[in-house]
DNA sequence: TGCCAGTCAATAGG
DNA sequence: CCTATTGACTGGCA
């Protein structure tokens, strides 16, 4: 029942309306940040860094949710709230915005953008100050358009903030021919991705050996697969943090006593993490692994452009691998504390 | 060195 | 345009 309606602490209330200013912010479209490096306006020359050492427990799930609310009631996009409020990108508000972690759990950093968020609900003229910045970034762009209508390619001098140089440009294909400055991004095939998820589940964390030769086989860089690992990683960390929110969000009624070691049921939302439908037909390899599920393989090979399944549970063998992949994980963990060199094999 | 937390930024869909 | 995803990078720590 708990929760936490408003659970700001007295800190961050800011009634205090920072007076707009001479905001001269103009011409210059696209000037990077704008107040990003912090002397918080309304709040005696204290840096976000020192109100985020101060603050207290702040609901990032709730400060998101309202957020989001914001953000859509006024037609206001990640992009400008991220750069103009939070410092940061759009794809970094994204993924801010669908899966915060608990408070607890960030670092000072992590909680930054939270107690910037925070702040930034809390001020009343909030809203109409990103929807103004809207407006200069409209305008200032439509300028542009029209300018280079009648000239040349006209180069911005910009930061190279939003610089989409296309569109007109007689550019067919792009052959590219430049220097490689731009790494082309490397794009996993799926089956590529099955294969390191398949990897994972027997090894959480892989060998230098290891990597080499799974680097080998799917024909990636190493430092690809190293990188891969460590994303993934991460991510499945953040996945069952926030299965443990919505779990603790959940259920209000009655104690929610989860017997089992890891309170972390609840359905989690379909994630990036879970795979349309993994088993491989063959896959028969998966025997040693310090834990494996076996996990009625189903038929269903779709390959991807799944959403079929208008109502079955996908998920949970997944969920299942997760935990797995998890145990093995905090074995990992275990076997370093303890001194413990090469996480072989255990006897349970 | 390896790991992790945060992010960036290219890209894929809408 | 906008948002979601995700490989790669950066800085801190041990």
């Amino acid at each position: 029942v708990s929760s936490a309606e408003e659970s700001v602490k007295s800190q961050l209330e800011d009634p205090c309306v920072q007076p707009a200013g001479p905001e001269s912010s103009e011409a210059s479209e696209s000037q990077p940040d704008t107040l990003l490096p912090l002397p918080v306006p309304g709040h005696a020359g204290l840096s976000i860094q020192e109100m985020v050492a101060m603050s207290a427990e702040v609901d990032t799930y709730a400060i998101t949710k309202r957020v989001k609310e914001v953000l859509t009631d006024n037609n206001l996009g990640q992009r400008l709230f991220g750069e103009r409020i939070l410092g940061l990108t759009q794809g970094s508000v994204s993924d801010l915005l669908a899966r915060p972690k608990p408070w607890h759990k960030l670092s000072l950093k992590g909680r930054e953008p939270f107690v910037r968020m925070q702040l930034w609900l809390n001020d009343p003229n909030s809203v109409d100050r990103l929807m103004e910045m809207k407006r200069l970034e409209k305008k200032a762009y439509m300028k542009r358009q029209h300018s280079s209508l009648s000239e040349s390619p006209s180069r911005e001098g910009g930061v190279c903030m939003g610089d989409y140089s296309r569109a007109v440009s007689p550019q067919p294909i792009v052959r590219d021919h430049q220097p490689q400055l731009k790494k082309p991004r490397v794009v996993l095939a799926p089956e590529e991705k099955e294969a390191l998820k398949r990897a994972y589940q027997q090894k959480p964390y892989p060998s230098p050996k290891t990597i080499e030769e799974l680097a080998n086989q799917l024909n990636l860089k190493t430092s690809t697969v190293i990188n891969w690992f460590h994303n993934y990683r991460s991510r499945i960390r953040r996945e069952l943090f926030i299965e443990e929110i919505q779990a603790a969000v959940g259920g209000k009624s009655g104690a929610d006593g989860e017997s089992s070691c890891d309170g972390a049921e609840s359905d989690s939302r379909a994630s990036g993490l879970e795979e349309p439908n993994p088993d491989e037909p063959a896959a028969s390899g998966h025997t040693d692994a310090l834990f494996t599920f076996p996990e009625s393989s189903s038929a269903l090979a779709s390959s991807s452009a799944s959403s079929a399944t208008p109502s079955s549970n996908p998920r949970d063998s997944s969920l299942r691998r997760k935990k797995a992949a998890n145990l093995n994980s905090i074995i990992h963990r275990l076997e370093k504390a303890a001194n413990r060199d090469e996480p072989h094999e255990w006897e349970f």
